[in-house]
Formats: C-alpha cells, structure tokens, sequence
RNA sequence: GUGGCCGUAGCUCAGUUGGUUAGAGCGCCGGGUUGUGGUCCCGGAGGUCGGGGGUUCGAAACCCCUCGGUCACCCCA
C-alpha cells in the first residue's frame, strides 16, 4: 500500500483507461439523445452558496448531514454540490432563460456518507431538467428520455417506477395525517419509529424495518389525497407514457429524498442490482423550487442518473462491454533518426490513428507493442526500404507484408481504415 | 454515524495445527544470431505479507489499535 496521503480521499476513485472508454461511450449516448430530444448542455460551478441548497433540503440528510461545506478566504459560505437540480434552477433564476428551458449536464457530487460498492463520496451523474412548463407531456418527455438512454446502453432489466405526490396543498395536508396515523399506531414499535413518525412520516414509507411492515402497508397512501389537478395530471402523464409504450409500476410509496418534489416523482431501479442500492436514476416535478429561490413562478422537472452505480448495473447485464483499443497503424522504427517522427505525424494529420513504440526499443520489441496496441497494420520503417523510397506495411492480422510507396502510404492505409474514415476529413 | 466480513507481487489468488532465503497463474522486461508480433521455450525484475504495537525462542498466520475495502442499517445515484 502507498502512503496514506497519496490516496484518492475515502470515498473517492479514479477511473483510467480502459475503463474510461465506457464512459466516453456512455455521455456520448446521453449527449447525442439529449440533443435528439432537444436539449442543450449546461455546465455550472462545483460550488456553490450553501444557501443553495439549504433552501431546497433543510430537512434531508443529503443536506442536513452530508453536505461538504467550506469557508473559502473571502468568508464565503460554499458547499460542494450534493446534488444536481439546485444549482440548475439557481442558474435558472439568475440568467432567466427563455421558457421553456431544457437542459442537460454531466456534474460530479459530492455527499459525506459512508461508501460502499455503487455508494460514493464523489459520484458523477447524468442529468436533465426542464423549467418552464407543467404540461403532463414534458413529464413524459423528460422520462423517455432516459428510458431511451438506459435502452441505448443495452440495458434490459432497468424499469420505471412511478409515483405522484400532488400539489403543494395536497402533499401538506397528506404529510399530516400519515404522521397522526402513524403515531397512533407507534405503540410497541420503539423509540426511532416514534422520532422518525414525527421527522420525517414519509420517509418512512420506505423504511425496511420488518417489525414496521404492518403499520406501514396500512398507512394512507399518497395518490389517495391527490387534488383534482394533480389527479388529471398524474392520468396524463400515465397516458403518454402508455402511448410510447414505456411500462411503468405504480409505487404509492416511493419517496425521493428531497423536499423540492411535488406531482410526478419517478425512479429507475435495476433488477441486476441488490436491493439497498438498486436505483441507477430518479427525478421528478419541483414546481415550487424556482419561486423558493427568489425567481418567478416556474414549474419544474429532472432527473439525475448516478454514473458509476449505472456502470455496475451494466456490468451485471454484460451490456457497454469495454470497448478494445484500436489503431489503424502502429509504426516500428528501425533507423532510429526523424524519419518515423515524421511519418506518424503526418499519418494522424491524415486522420488516421496511429502511435508508435518509444525509447528506441528493439525492433522485435517494438512489432510486440504494435501486436498488443490492437493496431490493423504494422509500418516499418527501415534502411532498406528507405533506400527504395518504401515502408514495409503488414497486415496485422493476416501477416502479409508488402512495400507500399512512402508518399502513398497515408492514403494507401485511409483507403482501408475501419470504420472508413469521411471523405473530406484531414 | 452503528454493526458484520475482508486486506499476501501490477491483477487473481495459494501459503498445512505459528517454524529456516514467502509461492503460482496472468501481466511486465529480456533472450531463442544479421531488422518483424500473435503460439512455444528459457531467463529476469517486482512483495517492509495494508500500517503500528504486543504475545513467542520464532508471526503472513495469535491478540490490540489503526488505515483501507466490502456488506447490512441509515440515506441515496
């Protein structure tokens, strides 16, 4: 082991090639169908003003007891951002985009928890949100969106829970009578039942304490104290998603962590994982989150979709395998002046891919690195060729060698690049 | 934050009830005659056995602490 303080902190990780050719592979997905699906990139700061996201989740862990704060020199209060919708609608409020506003990000998090496997101190996640509009379709929009992705990626065991928690009015009064409920039937069953009764009623909606069962699965339920509005919303939202074909589970007890969501609440669980960290995404509507933070009445939705946990949940499908590294040429130098600099040079200008052995390795051990680097063809470079005005190319996987012409070797390996390379490139 | 399990070369692991210079496979480097890979053969480098303390004639093996990973809870992506 190295010296503790050349450690990523706890919590914290690297990702190095090859590995990292997945997630190339991975926000190229998500970027090319967010722009599809019309939405632009919107990149804002790790940091922000702790005020930021107090406003939106004074009452949840994520905030209350997660959060990394700092003082920077000038006495700032700044956190590093927990989560991803925050900082969007501050963004939002601040530059007052035209609505609707639809946007994409890819944002690293950071939450003080204790990390396990698909649990991390810094995590990075894909995200969408859409401010500006409360039609039930955009709901549906944004929930295509990264059914699509999951679909892009090859994953098949990922599905869509669904959930409503009414409007603001609704949520309140709903809030109130799970926790008299609860209390009432709060005999017997300890001192963290009652806490958490009177903290947080919903969030133990989820709670996985067996003695609990009883009492819970008995308790009113959300979608029972919909509004008239929040009702025909929620039907609507049902409806598109039926219309695209996207199967869905009512779960009137999912809760999301946060305090911001009203109306439709969403999550995307995969069976490929275990149960405790089996959400690869989720989101839903903050109508009321703009306006909390100082801007104008604007409705809101989003969802965030946890990276690293993805790339677990595709490792157990064995989808996004990990792409091999290729080259259209590996050049083996054996003359050891300018000459293979120049060629190579003048080969990834031609945009081919190409790369070459360093530190004037023996020729053999250069042919091996050309062997390993996945390269289609090995150019060699030598004295007798030279003198011909040649370069030996050998097909790497056949092993026929021939000499082509040195002036014409660039557009002699373009012609046989795989994929072929666009007509106009270099 | 609470509790359980684990920690030996770059990677995956083996190391008999504590006993002499800690091993294997893969990977890496070099060689198998002049400048040619993949198979094969030969050789080599690489480990303070996570770290510290203790028990013992003797510890990678036992005990304590600590760091890290992992699982469950909490919470969440």
């Amino acid at each position: 082991m190295a010296e503790p303080e050349y450690r990523a902190p706890v919590g914290t990780h690297d990702v190095l090639p090859p590995e990292s050719a997945r997630w190339i592979a991975l926000v190229e997905a998500f970027a090319e169908r967010a722009a599809r699906f019309g939405y632009g990139l919107v990149i804002t700061p790790v940091l922000e003003h702790q005020e930021v996201f107090q406003r939106v989740g004074a009452s949840t862990d994520v905030v209350r007891k997660e959060m990394y704060q700092l003082t920077d020199r000038g006495g700032r209060d700044l956190a590093l951002r927990p989560e991803g919708t925050a900082p969007v609608v501050r963004a939002y409020v601040q530059h007052r985009p035209t609505p609707p506003w639809k946007v994409w990000y890819l944002a690293p998090h950071f939450r003080y928890e204790r990390p396990q496997r698909g649990r991390y101190r810094q995590h990075w996640q894909l995200g969408a949100e859409v401010l500006g509009v409360d039609d039930p379709d955009v709901d549906v929009e944004v929930i295509a969106l990264a059914h699509g992705f999951y679909r892009d990626l090859g994953l098949r065991k990922v599905s869509l829970r669904l959930n409503s928690m009414g409007a603001p009015a609704d949520r309140a009064v709903f809030v109130e009578r799970l926790r008299s409920y609860l209390l009432d039937h709060a005999a017997g069953l300890g001192p963290e039942f009652q806490a958490r009764a009177e903290a947080h009623p919903l969030r133990l909606l989820d709670a996985k304490e067996e003695d609990w069962q009883d009492v819970i699965e008995r308790a009113p339920q959300l979608t029972e104290h919909l509004g008239a509005d929040a009702e025909r919303h929620f039907e609507r939202v049902q409806e598109g998603l039926a219309a695209l074909g996207i199967a869905y589970e009512l779960t009137p007890r999912l809760v999301r962590g946060f305090d911001y969501y009203t109306s439709t609440t969403f999550e995307f669980v995969s069976d490929a994982l275990d149960a405790a960290q089996d959400a690869v995404g989720g989101g839903g509507r903050y109508d009321q989150l703009a306006e909390e933070m100082g801007g104008p009445p604007t409705p809101g939705i989003g969802f965030g979709i946890g990276v690293e946990r993805l790339l677990i949940a595709a490792d157990a499908e064995q989808a996004l395998p990990p792409v091999p590294p290729s080259l259209d040429a590996f050049v083996v130098d054996g003359v050891g002046d300018a000459s293979a600099t120049a060629l190579v040079a003048e080969l990834r200008e031609a945009g081919l891919r190409a790369d070459r052995g360093y530190g004037g390795r023996s020729v053999k051990a250069q042919w091996k690195l050309a062997d390993r680097s996945g390269a289609r063809f090995g150019v060699m470079v030598g004295r007798a060729e030279a003198s011909r005005g040649t370069v030996g190319v050998k097909d790497l996987v056949s092993g026929q060698q021939l000499e082509v012409s040195r002036d014409q070797v660039a557009g002699w390996l373009r012609a046989r690049a795989e994929p072929p390379l666009p007509e106009g490139a270099a």
